[in-house]
DNA sequence: GAGTGGTCTAGACCACCAG
DNA sequence: TGGTGGTCTAGACCACTCC
């Protein structure tokens, strides 16, 4: 009932660490902090103990405690203040519309993710793909549209452009994974993306695609994803029905 | 004493720290390295030296090196793999749509920011508002409505919500400032935003504030923004001409 | 096997904030 | 003045990649 400084019953008793574990100890600290402050065994606003106690109390070194808290602080759980101690800001955090496939935000979403393959196709690059993935104009390249569902409910049309050489596609693949679940499978590690999110109304065959009317309010979304040593590995563009989806996110200052 | 460079390009020969400076030492490091990545004397797809002997060469531990690289990484400009080495993967990152006023965005992009004051009230907060700052319903706050210009050109209309004892807010104030200007001014830190982007159509009020015909595609953002503690500090609610503005943000996999 | 980054430790000193 | 987080160090061992 009252809102305390210190926490009454003891959290840290709680956690448990595993040193023979292949998971990194600041991970797994960081990971139980996080599962404490979800439960609300460590609620908004409530501070913790010092660092210097919290790795005694854990059997850590101060400096892998700092970066369990450091992990935390960065993804706007935890805020620390010189002289002042740390303490909770809050238990959940949109993520920074992460590089995840519509797919797998849906999923957490508690919706239905579907999906209808309208075309996969081998096409010449156009001047806008080629330059965005890096390519000469005209060589070929995988055109992938697909039709987007929520519960049965039409979401997005999105179209994707990939090098011919990276990972074979096919509509009945896609159907059943998400296209960034493919990029992973074929070994491609998607580290970077650049997007530009804009809005726009929908045409006569977006309206009839989504099941808006022709001038309804779309989102649009277009990305060029990169891998590890920054090569170009997908550019799509995208619309959304604003009436059913928008982008959620939290910033956190550093 | 160093030897002349060996190398055609040494790069870190043009690094300079000064241990007198209040400034840490990887924060020093890090924007030193950054410097030459954009200034490409370390160009996309160059490999560093290993940190060891990087570490060596600028004076510092071994900890405090991995520390500046870290923080690019972290930004995106560079990436490691174990076992083989540091690599540029690009010069430039849109920041992740920071916790800026539209005013420095901008500025940055090279276009004149202005803004012209609509009104500046006192109100009672409705359900909405009253919810987002987590103050009860009809709690008196600032309410300021402005349109956002960029030379000369209305891009945007902004309507935001603020907690009257907070900061003081006039017409002219706001003419000059920016609202997060004045925010800071009064010595609160926003730390954290949830923000929600989605689009709509013009109703007819806001396309003759727009210059845009009624019907026409809006960028819609919401904003909760919060101090330090975890406190709402400003809630907004925003148009923008889709033909005139979009969002862009780099996002990094962690 | 050689070389790279990833993790973890123990300890030191400093800067800031509150009483 | 005492307590907090912020920085920095020196060294150890491990895991991964490539030859």
């Amino acid at each position: 009932m009252e809102p305390s400084a210190t926490t009454p019953a003891d959290p840290l008793a709680l956690v448990s660490i595993d040193r023979r574990s292949p998971v990194p100890l600041y991970f797994q600290v960081a990971t139980e902090l996080q599962r404490l402050i979800e439960d609300d065994a460590l609620p908004t606003g409530s501070r913790l103990t010092n660092e210097i106690e919290m790795a005694d109390r854990l059997g850590v070194s101060r400096p892998t405690m700092r970066r369990s808290i450091q992990y935390l602080v960065d993804r706007g759980l935890l805020v620390r203040k010189r002289g002042v101690g740390t303490q909770v800001v809050r238990a959940q955090v949109n993520r920074t519309l992460e590089l995840t496939s519509l797919h797998d935000d849906l999923e957490r979403a508690g919706r239905k993710p579907g999906t209808r393959v309208i075309s996969v196709d081998q096409v010449a690059a156009d001047a806008v793909v080629a330059a965005a993935l890096e390519l000469a104009e005209s060589t070929v390249v995988w055109h992938v549209r697909r039709l987007r569902l929520a519960d049965g409910e039409p979401i997005a049309v999105m179209s994707n452009y990939l090098p011919v050489p990276l990972v074979e596609v096919s509509a009945p693949l896609l159907e059943e994974h998400g296209l960034y679940e493919l990029i992973r499978a074929a070994g491609v590690r998607i580290r970077i993306a650049d997007q530009t999110i804009g809005a726009t109304t929908a045409t006569t065959g977006q309206a009839r695609l989504l099941g808006e009317r022709r001038g309804a309010a779309l989102l649009t979304m277009s990305r060029t994803a990169y891998d590890d040593v920054g090569k170009p590995i997908e550019y799509g563009t995208h619309v959304y029905r604003a009436s059913r989806y928008s982008f959620s996110l939290t910033l956190v200052e550093r």
